[in-house]
DNA sequence: CTGCATCCTCACTGATACTG
DNA sequence: CAGTATCAGTGAGGATGCAG
């Protein structure tokens, strides 16, 4: 946990590991794939689909393969009729988990705090202001 | 890390941590100052603005705001002309600084990796389809 | 079954100007 | 110094239809 090279976050993306990460993981499926296919071990585009629910086909397919060109997740296709396609982590997917499960139960701790501070907030608006 | 509770994630929110933590960490600029304050401690507004450069005073403010009204950074306010505020971690947001240190880490580590991957599979774009 | 292509929307973000 | 207000552009993401 160096400090020295957390000082200052000034070129867009070219010295701050920070954004780089956040762009990999931050988006809105990545981290939900990657854990499910570390829950699960490999699956099927189709059951990704069923466990996801409320992913749509074409965000699935994205994630999918932008994962796969990140080297976190290995595809294998089955030639055959109909086709059958299965996902899995690889090693580098697999170290991800640790970090995302650290972050995943800071989540569950902290997010009753969050959300009752987040409702004292809107209290507080709302008596601010005269009603008009 | 029961599974248990990892094994669906259908409801948009409402029964999946994960998206939570999303929400919260995964926007542009939160972690990043979250970050800066944990490294630096009180900061004030345009101390802030200076440290990420690339941030806009909008994005600054906005950002500011939706801390604090998580609860995650304190906001002191002294009443005098010019006015200055600072700004500093809370005791919930100091809890989140050590996971996003172990994602911080496994992005110095394995960045090189997902770039070397990326550019593999973008050569690998390059000859597949015809030239034409 | 697994995916790609197209269209379309709207939320996030930045630029700019103004205020206490 | 520390914001607020407004406007406008961009791009992530969803809906739909088609294909191998």
């Amino acid at each position: 946990m160096s400090k020295e090279n957390l000082r200052k976050c000034e070129g867009d993306r070219n010295d701050c590991p920070i954004k780089d990460v956040l762009y990999r993981v931050g988006d809105k499926w990545s981290m939900l794939t990657v854990i499910m296919l570390s829950d699960h071990g490999t699956l099927r585009f189709n059951e990704l689909h069923n466990l996801i629910e409320t992913i749509s086909q074409r965000m699935l397919t994205v994630t999918l393969k932008t994962l796969e060109a990140d080297g976190l997740i290995a595809r294998k296709m089955y030639a055959q009729i109909p086709p059958k396609v299965e996902y899995s982590l690889t090693e580098l997917g697999q170290s991800l988990v640790p970090p995302l499960m650290s972050l995943y139960e800071w989540a569950n701790v902290s997010m009753p705090a969050i959300k009752a501070s987040r409702e004292r907030h809107q209290k507080q608006d709302l008596v601010a202001p005269d009603n008009r």
